[in-house]
This record gives C-alpha cells, sequence and structure tokens, in this order.
DNA sequence: TCATTTGGTCCATATATAAAGACCAAATAT
DNA sequence: ATATTTGGTCTTTATATATGGACCAAATGA
C-alpha cells in the first residue's frame, strides 16, 4: 500500500474545493469544511499564497486561487496536448450516441480518463477528466491493455489485484486474457456491471503513434443494453472517417471490423 | 517567520516544473531534478496519480500531469473570474505602449499580478501571472493601499517589514502615506527602482466594485524615464473609455485627473 | 466606550513522515 | 545466455512537522 503525502493530498483538496465552490473562503470556513486544526490550515494557506497561488479578491472577505493554477495548467496541456482531431472525434462519439463518452490512457494499474464528454440526458454516467478505473476490470482498461506488448501487459496483470467490484469482474491474469481475446475477436469491448453497478458501455481500443489509448461510449444499462452491437459499428465508422479507411488494418490489425 | 508546508510546495515545485519542461519525466527525473530521496519523490508522485493528477502518456516513459489541472483551473477562473472589460482595457494598454503591462490584487503583505502581458520587445520586464511584490515599495502595491480605507491602511502598513530594496524603498508608515498622498495628487503612481532596479513604471489605482485592484505600465528605465507622464495621461484616458467619462470622479475623487 | 466575537498568528512538543537503503523487475549491453 | 544498468517499490527509524492551545488584533454589537 503506497504511502500517501498527506499535505501534497491536502493541496489537491484545496484545489478541488475551490473549484466545486467557486469562491472565496476564509482560514475559519476552509479549516471547518476539511475539519483541519486552524493552525495546520495556516501554514498551508501561507504556503500557498507565498508562491503566488492564493490571493484576497478583497482584503479580509477570503482567500481564492489566482489565475497561476490556469496559466500553469494551459502550459501543460498545451505543450503535450491531446492531438485535436482526439477532440474531434469525441465530439462525434458524443453527437452520435447521446451518452457520456470519454478517451483514456494509462496509469500503472489504472486508466486515466483524459477527455470527457458528459450525456446531455438527466440520468447519465458522471465523469471527469482525471478519473482511475482499475485496468484490468474495465473496458476501457481492456481496450488499452489488448495494444501492450505481451510481455509489459503480462508484467501488469500480474501485479494487479483481484478484487470483486460485480458479478463479471475478472479474477485472474487468465480471465483477462480471456476477455480481451474475445473482445478482439467481437471487435468491441464491453462493460457491463463489472466495475461499475449498471453501467452498460462499448470500448474500442485506439492506438496513437506510440500512445495507447482507449475511447469508450457508456451509459446507464438499460439504455445501453440493447445499442451495443450498433454503437461499436458507428465508433469504427466515425474512427475511420477521422484517422482513414485503413486506420484498424494498420494499427490494430487483431480487432475485427464491424461492417 | 511563517512555516512553509514542505509537501505543499513541492506539489507547487513540480507543477511548475512540468509547465516549463512541457515534458513527460520519470520518477528518477523528477528526483535527479530537485534533489530529492527516490522514496519521497515515489510518495509525491504516487500520490497525485493516485489522485488522477498525474499518469504515464505512454507507460514506463515517465508521468505528466492529467488535463485535470487545466479542467478544475478553468472551473475557477470561470467562477471569479477577471471582467472581460479588464482584459480589454489590458490589451489596449499593452498596445499602446508596448511594455509589460499587468493588473494586480492584494494578498496580505504582498501585490500578486492577475493577468500579465508581456512587452515584445527583447529587453522588457518579464512577469507571470501569481508574481508577488510587496504592497508598501512598489507603485503597483501603493496604487492599491491608495484605495483601502484608512485603518486597514494603516493596520497593513504596520506590520509591514521595511526592507531596503533600492534606493527609493519607503522605510516607514509614514514615508508610504506620504508617496501616497503626493501619487493621488499627481494622478498616478511611479516605480522608479523603489524595488526592482532599473525599473521605471506607472501604476494606476483601479477600484472595481469592491475589489482594489491596479494597473501598471512598466519597461526598463531607459525607455520609460522620459515616458512617464504621458504614459499615465493615456491610460487615464484608455480607463475612461472603457468604464466610463465619470469612473474616476465616482471612484477616486482624490486623484488627479490628466488632461 | 467597553465587551464579545471572529479571524488570524505563533510556539513548544508529541507524532506522523521523509528518507536511507535494501530490494526487485525489466530493459539493455556484453 | 549472462551481466549490468535503470527504474520502481517497500520497510524501518531518526527527524521534521502538524497540531493544541495560547495569544493578538480587528470588527462588530451592546
Amino acid at each position: 500500500m503506497p504511502t500517501i503525502v498527506k499535505q501534497a493530498a491536502n493541496v489537491l483538496d484545496l484545489f478541488e474545493f475551490f473549484a466545486s465552490t467557486g469562491q472565496p473562503a476564509s482560514l475559519a470556513e476552509i479549516a471547518g469544511h476539511f475539519g483541519w486544526p486552524k493552525s495546520s490550515t495556516f501554514n498551508l494557506i501561507t504556503t500557498l499564497a507565498e508562491r503566488g497561488f492564493l490571493y484576497e479578491p478583497r482584503p479580509r472577505h477570503g482567500f481564492y486561487p489566482t489565475p497561476r493554477w490556469l496559466s500553469l495548467a494551459q502550459e501543460i496541456a498545451h505543450a503535450e496536448p491531446l492531438p485535436e482531431s482526439l477532440q474531434d472525434l469525441l465530439r462525434e462519439l458524443a453527437r452520435l450516441s447521446a451518452e457520456t463518452v470519454w478517451l483514456a490512457g494509462s496509469a500503472g494499474q489504472h486508466a486515466v480518463f483524459l477527455a470527457v464528454i458528459e450525456s446531455p440526458q438527466a440520468i447519465r454516467y458522471t465523469a471527469q477528466p482525471g478519473k482511475r478505473v482499475p485496468m484490468h476490470a474495465t473496458a476501457t482498461g481492456q481496450a488499452i491493455l489488448s495494444q501492450m506488448p505481451e510481455p509489459r501487459r503480462a508484467a501488469l496483470l500480474r501485479q494487479a489485484s483481484y478484487e470483486r467490484f460485480g458479478p463479471g469482474t475478472p479474477m485472474s491474469a487468465g480471465e483477462v486474457d480471456r476477455i480481451i481475446e474475445e473482445s478482439l475477436a467481437r471487435g468491441w469491448f464491453m462493460s457491463a456491471s463489472s466495475y461499475s453497478q449498471d453501467l452498460g458501455g462499448v470500448s474500442i481500443p485506439l492506438p496513437l503513434n506510440d500512445r495507447m489509448l482507449s475511447a469508450t461510449v457508456a451509459g446507464p444499462l438499460f439504455r445501453m443494453g440493447t445499442r451495443m452491437e450498433e454503437t461499436a459499428a458507428q465508433m469504427q465508422a466515425a474512427i475511420k472517417r477521422h484517422f482513414g479507411k485503413d486506420y484498424f488494418d494498420r494499427h490494430l490489425p487483431g480487432l475485427r471490423q464491424l461492417p
């Protein structure tokens, strides 16, 4: 179990806190909200303020993050961007499916959501960039795993922790291998309650030069249940439109192509 | 002397590091760059990754921040934005002066830069959002101080530390009061090496409903030295164009208006 | 004008944590 | 095939740090 760095996590908590409230907060409010001691909160806030990441929009009416966060985050996003073509693809998938769609990459034993467009419907799968799901137990992750060279995938699956999340959760490396094999033969990866309850979704592997991503369309099982095959075909078609007719032939010969 | 929270500062360091390199970095690279122990670096990175703030763009080729930073920073900036009109004003000042221009707000004993447009010229004043300068010793800060109700300004100046930064640095509350008085009578605040060496600049207070900001145009003294009065007049004119002819009459009756 | 509340700051010390270093796996070189 | 290097993970313990609580100033209410 990896050691969590408390004060690092606190910075993230604070960052998320301000993103969700959208308002300046006083030391006392922050301390109260998190149940942090006043003195510790003071030290943390002072540190962030000293570094130019927090200021007082109006004196003595609370602290708020400075635009420095935005400025740095933009530089970071700009330097290693998701190609514009991927954003386009995602938008098209969102339009076609009217469900929540996302792109994910890998982070150790987890897949991380890199870009998300939520469904406009009231009942929908909700997620935001940065969300992590276990690699071996989700369609999103399996679609990524399917692109890895054999030894790397084996290494990853060996260290995975096979916890039971739902009825379909695979409980061994062998099971995951089998699911991947079947999914490649089927032409798409299916998430059906193996991790998230009542979720139905379709994932397609998306190798992009040397990055291994996946695209997923998912929604409540009662809407997606009967539309999976159709959705998968739509996704493959959209990907071919965006990246060329021979995209799968060149990068994913193992994947069955739907008509 | 306020206690700095080391691991919180480390998160900020890391964030800035990625913004400046724009590349994924391995644990070893990060540890090397900062001189951090491998194990500590590991803990920190794990913490950020666990929370969905770091991922591996390509497995085993280093970590990089996820778009989650951007997403949260955008929410934060969107909730408490600098009015668009201020951005416009800033752009106009940048165009008119061809020097570096910025907007600043207050953070305790410091003024923080909230928005910056750098001069296109090779020799220029360089700054980024989040930069902090002492309130009492800079034109930017004094222009903010000039807007505060008397007791608050007095309190602030009482606790200020009167360090000598350059020839013109004020060394007591009284001196600052005098400078503010003179500057209001002059119609603008002058920074001339009282904090930054060889810097010449003009600041104008910018009260915006209950926020107390200031706008500054600054560059190397050899370019700005003879243009200050002219620049100040341009700034006042631009502000009046953006916020109405009677802006100063209504919000800053104490400030001399230039022809 | 005085009392009370609220928000912020400082300090000593018990406690949580960062770091040293051993370890392991995978990649690369021989 | 085997050795070496590189990158990542784990555990123990000396040490840095988070915290309780005292304190102070400013704002608010009586």
